[in-house]
DNA sequence: TGCTCAATGTTTTCAGTGTCAACATAGCAG
DNA sequence: CTGCTATGTTGACACTGAAAACATTGAGCA
């Protein structure tokens, strides 16, 4: 509705948040090597480069959604956190485990993105932040809490290692193939128990 | 000297082997996106089409260097394997994971290309078997061997989790951030103990 | 021997991409 | 009203992968 299609106006008014979303969109349905910035903007009824207005090259694009990914991660991870605050150490940490990749499997390519490697190349000071925030949160549900030093303990590792690699199965069909597990709830339980 | 630069040779004569061999080069320098098909030929002196007689596209060539980078894999396990047959379980698998590991700190870009989301979607027969045939190469660390079934056991899944986990920290600047080790080797020992 | 044909390489062409530079418009600040 | 800045537009360039039509080679067969 905000669309607008009557006038034709010449600024856009909203084109940064229109351009976000639709790459959102495109990524969550067609994959992250589908998004390409002239077909955002062709979609956006807007030049083809428009949105270098707005973002200085692609990489900054993805960067942006992959931030939001990030932060949306970290709030679900922190629900976890307070929910199962009073729970016995294991108990949380298998309810963080079963919450990632329960995330994992309703929103695969999300998860991927946020994995893909044309993220790591970026290496953007506030993704790096996000990173770090993200695997500290990790830590809270060990009950460390974070003190200062940046490196994490070594039960946080451990942990965080055994979840970033049971995404990997869950999000990978080559490797899920290794599993006789059909639904993505079923390998989760198995990897949680 | 193979190359013979005197005889302009109409028929390269190898040249499906120099474009493995050139790609994987390109790829171990410069990483996949920087892989080219139009400058593979290019480096090989021949016409940017000639890949396409041995490579139906690009995807076909990405996919027969993986083949290659997981065979390798494969036989890095099961000479851990070999060497560690009569240790306990707990040595086996901890071995198995500092091979990988440091498989993964020796050669990042082959480990990346490993699971480059590129891969996924090619979904070949070759590449599918291959990887089953990895995860029952950890499999038979367990000593559990392989039995017919398809499926592995859940503790195989577990190390398999971690392992993969592992591997994505260390390949990760982003997520390696969390941990203080400035060194590869020095993570790996930190996640095997 | 000479012919044919399949394999392999070349050339040409097309559509699509990101990025840059030059230009156009709109709306706000003085 | 006058400019200035933010935002969009247009056009160009250098890439890319892919397909089609054409050229060359060598091997097998008459």
């Amino acid at each position: 509705m905000r669309k607008a299609p009557e006038r034709k106006n010449y600024h856009h008014g909203d084109l940064r948040a229109q351009i976000l979303l639709r790459s959102a969109e495109i990524i969550a349905t067609e994959g992250i090597e589908a998004l390409s910035i002239r077909q955002v903007a062709k979609s956006l009824g807007v030049s083809h480069n428009a949105p270098s207005r707005h973002f200085e090259n692609r990489a900054a694009l993805i960067q942006e959604l992959v931030l939001d990914i990030l932060g949306r991660q970290r709030q679900l991870l922190m629900g976890v956190l307070e929910l199962n605050e009073s729970q016995p150490e294991r108990t949380r940490l298998r309810e963080a485990l079963r919450a990632y990749l329960g995330w994992c499997d309703a929103h695969p390519i999300e998860a991927q993105v946020m994995h893909h490697p044309d993220v790591r190349k970026m290496a953007d000071q506030r993704i790096q932040e996000a990173m770090r925030n993200w695997a500290h949160t990790v830590e809270s549900l060990l009950g460390h809490g974070r003190d200062g030093q940046s490196a994490i303990s070594s039960p946080a590792l451990h942990f965080f290692s055994l979840t970033l690699g049971g995404g990997a199965i869950l999000l990978n069909p080559l490797l899920r193939g290794v599993s006789a597990e059909a639904d993505g709830s079923q390998l989760i339980d198995r990897l949680v128990n």
